[in-house]
DNA sequence: TTTCCTTACGCCTATCGTAAGCATA
DNA sequence: TATGCTTACGATAGGCGTAAGGAAA
């Protein structure tokens, strides 16, 4: 084999110009030298790649495929270097984003539109998990950046950020009579069907939901547990109860649903953006500050 | 940029084993030289492959990424080399082939299974044309071989042997009384109307035409001129007249069209497969050898 | 005789291996 | 103290340029 590019430049330059004299001047060189270049190539890989005597210059069948291999080679050299400087320097690079599903629907694509915007070298590679996986994910660094729900207890080596706060709205059956109500107010709930989140994987919202529910008196009646917002709207669809859901459930487009307010000083829900404090590459670490930046 | 193949092979080995002394002893050196190539390529390329101290090796961001570059550099390298060295000796290679329309239903097929069963690395490209395009496309190289009707004038430079030899069958309408008949004897053709090839671009055929028809007295009444085969099979099977055409017409499988034998004396076609004097690449001549060795 | 590719040779740069240096567990 | 990456240094191999050689028009 071959072992520097300096033949293939050689080579490519002799193959483009068929005249020695020339391919030197190319290359900055002069002619005898270039001709050693090209028979050290040509004994290396021990193929004849130009016919030659001292009149004419031209390919053969072998060197006419060497050279399309040799200007691929060349070009990898090339921007992979350049690439590669990107890289380094954050312009280039590939994220990772976790994201919760409800917030897919809503947060996400405005994020990534205005992201991809501003940094356009970086590419941003989603993945969908509940908030508990996020954590796991963003501390073994299989997650770079995670949209997720607040979390009880501080996570140690994460770091997080408000990023959007939303308020809890009640979906409940659009034939039902409360979807009549502009605003819904604590006594409405007295005794209804609350289908709720499950207490280890929705956790966030099971704590939400019992808080909010705190001011009816008497309580309303909680007929199921379940970890997911789309599973708990189909239900709601299909006229099992009624639930205290993020308004960014909306976007998820469950026909049959009515959206209520609830009464003002109900609590509203977070979404978190959080990642490790040592950054695991540059592209990484611009997209946090560009985040950082638009939350200002 | 870095300037040969021993750094990327030492980036190579050091990224895979992620310790200095392991990598050199796979690439047959000691460690301080590969240290040394490792940051003479990061000092070409302006980017820090690997993060290092005393005790740990590991991969950067921007590393990881050029891994990827550098493999793909010599895994072009090492095919590079063996698929030139294949076309030198003629195992790997494209050819291009013309053929005749006609000679496309039967021939080609049949050639190109035997062809790519014996010389499986050779493609062979095909070209439809006229013959007397092939014998302007075969001095231009621009064919390397070719499937064509025999040419009355001798080619200067080229060089031919009879591949295939056919009858000459009557096409006529299968409504037509003659097509009840076994075999057609010049009596039958007596003042029948008769379509017939152009005498320029369809000359063998024409002139071959005429030579059969020597036999019928009074001669048939040609009715038109045409050049391609298919253009006659279309105008036969709409009831415009009969025509002479070879064997091989009838894989053109156009309806409504009987084909009968002549008397038995009658002149047959013949196919030629023709190429220059000298071969352009290996591998045409290895197929050259193939094809004379099957005519036997 | 001119053109143009190749061979010959001295100079210089670059790589190798051995040996010493130095940081970390 | 042991491990393991880096620096130092002399020896050697390989590339460049200049100059001479040789084949074809």
């Amino acid at each position: 084999m071959f072992n520097d590019f300096k033949k293939l430049q050689c080579f490519i330059a002799l193959a483009e110009e068929l005249h020695f004299a020339r391919a030197a001047e190319r290359l900055f060189m002069t002619q005898p030298p270039l001709s050693r270049q090209i028979r050290l190539l040509e004994e290396a890989t021990g193929v004849r790649l130009f016919e030659r005597n001292s009149r004419l210059v031209r390919l053969t069948e072998a060197g006419t495929f060497f050279l399309q291999s040799a200007r691929q080679m060349v070009a990898i050299a090339e921007q992979s270097v350049d690439t590669a400087r990107r890289i380094q320097s954050g312009h280039a690079g590939r994220v990772t984003l976790g994201f919760t599903a409800v917030s897919g629907y809503y947060l996400v694509p405005e994020l990534l539109a205005r992201a991809q915007q501003a940094l356009p070298g970086i590419e941003i590679v989603l993945k969908e998990m509940v908030t508990s996986e996020q954590v796991d994910a963003l501390q073994s660094g299989a997650l770079a950046l995670a949209l997720m729900r607040p979390t009880i207890a501080a996570q140690p080596g994460l770091i997080h950020h408000r990023y959007h706060r939303e308020p809890m709205l009640l979906a409940l059956p659009d034939s039902h009579p409360l979807a009549q109500q502009a605003q819904i107010l604590p006594e409405h709930l007295r005794q209804q069907p609350m289908i709720t989140y499950a207490p280890n994987e929705g956790r966030y919202f099971y704590e939400m939901t019992l808080e909010i529910m705190a001011d009816v008196s008497p309580q309303p009646i909680f007929v199921q547990h379940i970890s997911q917002t789309h599973s708990i709207m189909a239900l709601v669809s299909r006229g099992f109860g009624m639930a205290l859901v993020p308004a960014s459930a909306r976007y998820l487009g469950i026909s049959g649903v009515a959206f209520r307010p609830l009464w003002p000083d109900a609590r509203q829900a977070e979404t978190w953006i959080a990642w490790r404090e040592q950054a695991g590459s540059a592209a990484e670490e611009r997209l946090r500050e560009f985040i950082v930046g638009e939350l200002g």
